[in-house]
DNA sequence: ATGATACATTCAGATGCGTCAATAGGCTTA
DNA sequence: TAAGCCTATTGACGCATCTGAATGTATCAT
């Protein structure tokens, strides 16, 4: 992923912009910043423990997880009846430095 | 603005989730993207000059440098005619950091 | 097998967003 | 003052997204 803003650089490619702007998507809703919160601070989550404390029904929170890991950002993983949830920590490092960001 | 992602750290409140998804929707545009990158690169731009590199309507860029600007993220500055553009660093640093990065 | 649990999918309504034509406002120059 | 240029705003259209009820699928317990 190209980096956004470096000064004296090349501006963006449109390709680019327009995979960065998907991941952005993902994050530009406060369920799913709330969602991805949660799980990042448990370390790992089933589905039905995120119902209660983000208030959404069991739809909207399989909906929230599924656009999630789509963008790369929640890795699932089906144990059981449970679906697993945990955060992908590479790919919000890809963010931070497509947002400009050193590499930590 | 509360770190999103902190391994043993409280899940983010919903004032601070909405705040973060306010200014992640300000992102989430390809256009948005590749505006930000070449006001980036140039250091200093004027909205004339965004609308052959972005291929949209003088309206249309108006409408996301406003964007970007209620987000905190582009600075504006009228002088005389024109309107001059320029990158907010420490805004698109907030941003890494709610993401978990180092403050880097 | 039967029932219960966990999750995904489908569908519909409501809301929000990107886009541009038309218009308005402001500044500069003649 | 008048004319021209730069930018912002309004209004409307089309499309995407969030949400949850209803339904479907898969797994576990009894």
């Amino acid at each position: 992923m190209r980096v956004l803003v470096a000064p004296d650089a090349e501006p963006i490619d449109v390709r680019d912009a327009e995979a960065l702007a998907r991941t952005m998507s993902a994050l530009a809703d406060p369920v799913r910043i709330q969602l991805l919160s949660i799980v990042a601070s448990r370390g790992e989550v089933c589905s039905c423990e995120l119902i209660e404390p983000l208030g959404k029904s069991q739809p909207t929170v399989s909906h929230h997880t599924t656009v999630l890991a789509n963008a790369g950002l929640l890795l699932g993983e089906k144990r059981g009846r449970w679906t697993w949830w945990r955060v992908d920590p590479q790919a919000l490092g890809d963010v931070r430095r497509a947002l400009g960001g050193s590499s930590a």
